[in-house]
RNA sequence: CGGGAUGUAGCGCAGUUUGGCCAGCGCGCUUGCCUUGGGAGCAAGAGGUCGGGGGUUCAAAUCCCUCCAUCCCGACCA
């Protein structure tokens, strides 16, 4: 890990005193301002050497605990022939995400954005009995996505570092039993990386498969909404996309009356219609219409909940949805938007939430401007094609598993696991030979962790108004030592004596000699988030002392000269437990 | 991909509306003096294809056409 001493005066920093206006959110500014990283192309980025040297720490971290589960490291190739994106049906799946490219010869090839292919392709060649499994294989590397629009600098890049282990199993047990693993595996990365984080139930997207959890470093700019149970002892968390809705029970058991047509002028939303009506938002039903790649939907939701697109891309099983636009609406419903309804409506698919079914004498709209009907009763009025969960879950609401109230907290995905299942194995044809001498394919898991996203995540995650305040597992440097006045022999010598000491003890540090003012010095210290600083003074070392200050407590402390290196190693050990 | 905006020195910006003197300011950078507990001061400097190309004009950073790049909102996102 490089080397553990560092002068100042030598090291690539350049800091900014002013923001870069291409940066918006926090870490992206931070990084940029405290010299970590410079932008190549949009979403492309140089790390420089205090990002690289947290990067390292990061990855030493999850080598550890990979290892630790009996993963075993590689590293497979970034560009990646199309032949086997072929193989497994994702070179026209991926659609233009997937970074191309041709050789000479005029071959496809792609930048690999994920190496599912590559290491099923290997294992199928390479293991052919249930004798070599389980087997569980990793890389640390760059990765490629062509993303419609890079943004938050190193939170959504084109070219990321990313970790990716594959887990290769005989059956679903084995694979439990991988992902599980790999479940301890993060839950340890993330609380050595010293962030806060939840592991939360995710939707397992366009990847397929059955069980998946992200990885959620909780921060206000996170992208990722989660609903976890404010019961600590139940511990439900999940991704906004998938929180489960508790089916409620019926809102009323009012013997159902005669659907009547009224009119309703210019009442186009929800709340319109509700103040018209004199009715609650709950008594309504709430129909949108949507177009898919082979259909039009009517998707229904109770009047004051929203749909879960997510959701209802699950229970449709389509690949494309969008809502419609006004002509769809128009020719299916035979009104314009706000007036939409589900009974008598031809020619669409009904989804409705289960909570709907629980309806009595709702509102909807009548498939008629300006008219809404009343007295409508789900089950009597009409009859949904599909009853699913197709609505988003609120703070508030009960957790699905004990009933407590759920809160809401905002998250950036660092990582995400999977049980693949046979998909890739089944898709490339890999399979081994077992105990009856039958060949099956291999049970597949994969587990990512964005490690370059890992670090802007902390950082958005620890920062103050003046900069970054590094976990001191993945500081850059633990230590910087600086002397108030660089014309001052003592201060020098007391400075580098303190530092060649820190530096003989093995802590990393760095000493700002530089001939700049003290006041520059401590705002770069500041900036760069160095979670010690060792400030050598005159009025300190007059009673032979130095000033230890700590930057993510924000608390100084004066130590006698000859006690720097423990009192130094005893707080970092002390932050390092947190 | 739809919508919005920007591109002038390493960074932040003014100048563009209404074309016209040498393209300016702050920070940073270089040199000297001075200063050293929270981004000091003085002085002298270096640094520019005004995003690229084309056009209009006696004259273009400024007007027109076109291409490119970057950022924001949305959609999208193993």
């Amino acid at each position: 890990m490089g080397g553990i001493g560092m002068r100042v005066s030598n090291l690539l920093m350049p800091t900014l005193r002013e923001l870069p206006a291409e940066a918006e959110v926090v870490s992206h500014q931070l990084l940029l301002r405290a010299g970590f990283i410079r932008k190549a192309a949009a979403g492309v980025y140089t790390l420089l050497p205090l990002a690289w040297r947290v990067i390292r720490k990061i990855e030493q971290i999850i080598r550890e605990e990979m290892d630790r589960q009996g993963g075993q490291e590689l590293m497979m190739p970034i560009i990646q022939p199309a032949e086997l994106w072929h193989e497994s049906g994702r070179w026209d799946v991926y659609g233009p995400e997937l970074f191309r490219l041709k050789d000479r010869h005029g071959r496809d090839f792609c930048l690999g954005p994920t190496h599912e292919e590559i290491i099923t392709a290997l294992i199928r060649g390479e293991i052919n009995s249930y004798k070599q499994l389980p087997l569980l294989l990793y890389q640390i590397q760059n990765k490629y996505r062509d993303e419609r629009r890079p943004r938050f600098g190193l939170l959504r890049g084109r070219e990321f570092i990313m970790k990716d282990l594959y887990s290769f199993d005989r059956d679903e047990a084995g694979l439990d039993i991988s992902y599980n693993k790999m479940f301890e595996a993060y839950t340890n990365v993330f609380r050595r990386c010293g962030l806060r984080f939840r592991p939360v139930v995710a939707d397992s997207g366009a990847i397929g498969g059955s069980d998946t959890h992200e990885f959620a470093v909780l921060a206000e700019s996170g992208e990722a909404t989660i609903l976890y149970c404010e019961n600590d002892e139940c511990g439900y968390a999940a991704n906004e996309e998938r929180a489960e809705a508790v089916a409620s029970t019926s809102t009323g058991n009012m013997a159902p009356l005669e659907m009547k047509k009224i009119s309703t002028p210019d009442c186009r939303t929800i709340e319109e219609v509700a103040l018209f009506l004199k009715l609650p938002p709950e008594k309504m039903i709430k129909t949108m219409i949507y177009s898919t790649e082979k259909e039009t939907v009517a998707a229904m939701v109770r009047g004051d909940r929203e749909i879960n697109e997510v959701k209802l891309y699950n229970a449709l099983g389509c690949i494309r949805l969008d809502l419609a636009d006004e002509e769809t609406v128009l020719r299916v419903t035979g009104a314009p938007a706000g007036f939409a309804g589900p009974v008598n409506l031809k020619g669409v698919k009904l989804v409705a939430d289960r909570e709907v079914m629980t309806l009595a004498n709702a509102v909807c709209g009548a498939n008629e401007n300006d008219y809404h009907l009343v007295n409508v009763n789900p089950g009597r009025d009409f009859k949904p094609d599909i009853i699913a969960d197709i609505r988003l879950v609120k703070a508030g609401e009960p957790c699905p598993v004990c009933g407590a109230g759920l809160h809401e907290a905002k998250g950036i995905e660092v990582g995400q696991i999977f049980k693949l299942g046979d998909k890739y194995s089944k898709a490339l044809g890999a399979t081994f030979l077992d105990e009856n001498g039958k060949a099956r394919p291999f049970i597949m898991g994969c587990y990512g962790i964005g490690v370059t996203r890992t670090m802007a995540a902390a950082v958005e995650q620890n920062h103050d108004e003046r900069g970054i305040k590094w976990p001191v597992q993945i500081a850059p440097y633990h230590v910087i030592v600086v002397p108030v006045s660089t014309k001052d022999k003592d201060q020098v010598n007391a400075a580098e004596e303190i530092y060649q000491n820190l530096v003989t003890g093995g802590v990393e540090t760095v000493i700002d000699d530089r001939p700049e003012r003290a006041g520059v010095k401590f705002k770069d210290a500041d900036l760069v988030g160095y979670p010690i600083r060792i400030t050598v003074g005159a009025k300190g070392l007059a009673e032979g002392k130095v000033e230890l200050y700590s930057r993510l407590e924000e608390q100084t402390m004066m130590v006698p000269l000859g006690d720097v290196v423990n009192a130094v190693k005893s707080k970092l050990r002390e932050l390092a437990a947190g």
